[in-house]
DNA sequence: ATACTTGCAAATGATTTGCCAGTGT
DNA sequence: ACACTGGCAAATCATTTGCAAGTAT
């Protein structure tokens, strides 16, 4: 059986609501941890890393475990922004992201900019390209222009 | 004076002696070591991990101590294929990588597709992407295919 | 001779897992 | 009641680092 909720998980209005629902569709329970999870990705203004998720209130391991089932349901995933821990978002969020390999900031890219970049991706390689999971790495715009500066 | 040694290809020993040489232009010392992991990427035919590149041979301490030296002098540099372990190859051997998420597989990219997806990243973004780093994940061209016949 | 390097081992940081008590349905 | 979950601790994995002995120059 399958429960459809109101909205989909696709924007930042995706209401705890609408996410407990979700997670009650896939026969999972709402444990409070689960909820406090979900809670927290909710107020993040930026994907957060699990242990800033368990911030003292929560075991670690269970803060993982719980990040991998609400990814395994797909209302929740993580992005590698560099070398550090990764961090979780919702569904939906963002398009995609940007990392600057010089200052180490990241940037959320708009659904335009994806699009575009996804079709001369595919035209040029046959790869039809994600940006979710691993950011487009390079030099932002700022240190680009420092560089041609130097 | 140089000594040539028979069998081996032209190609790989001049490049492991401009290497040897510019380690030595850096004021480093050829040991050993370093002498073992230049050579085991000169030989690879793909990136190593540091694992690979120790080999029963060298401690994995110092064959990390001397990638990241080895880097620091921009002869070596380190991608991450996915979540597995860092590998290591010679700067300058692929103008970058694609992974697919779903196969697993990753793939060298050739000077002009990044040409072309840098172009319109810079665009649409303002960033001057590099995929040496990290890869350009998706889905690779048979992964496309399978999920469009699903 | 004198730093630079190595091997070995212990330390880190992130994430995973075994176990058993606790709790949502 | 019963299976799903949580907390706690130990285990992994990849990578880093302290240190005393070894070696390239």
């Amino acid at each position: 059986m399958t429960v459809r909720t109101a909205g989909r998980p696709a924007t930042a209005a995706a209401t705890l609501h609408a996410l407990i629902n979700t997670v009650r569709a896939h026969g999972l329970r709402v444990s409070t941890a689960r909820r406090v999870v979900l809670e927290a990705l909710v107020a993040a203004q930026r994907p957060l890393t699990a242990d800033e998720i368990a911030a003292a209130r929560l075991d670690l391991g269970s803060v993982y475990r719980n990040l991998e089932t609400l990814e395994s349901i797909g209302v929740v995933h993580h992005v590698h922004l560099g070398h550090a821990a990764g961090r979780y978002e919702l569904t939906g969020r963002t398009a995609g992201w940007a990392t600057c390999q010089a200052c180490g900031r990241s940037t959320p890219l708009d659904a335009e900019a994806v699009t575009a970049i996804a079709a001369v991706v595919r035209a040029a390689t046959g790869f039809a390209p994600s940006f979710t999971h691993f950011p487009i790495v390079g030099r932002c715009p700022d240190c680009t222009l420092e560089r041609s500066l130097a």
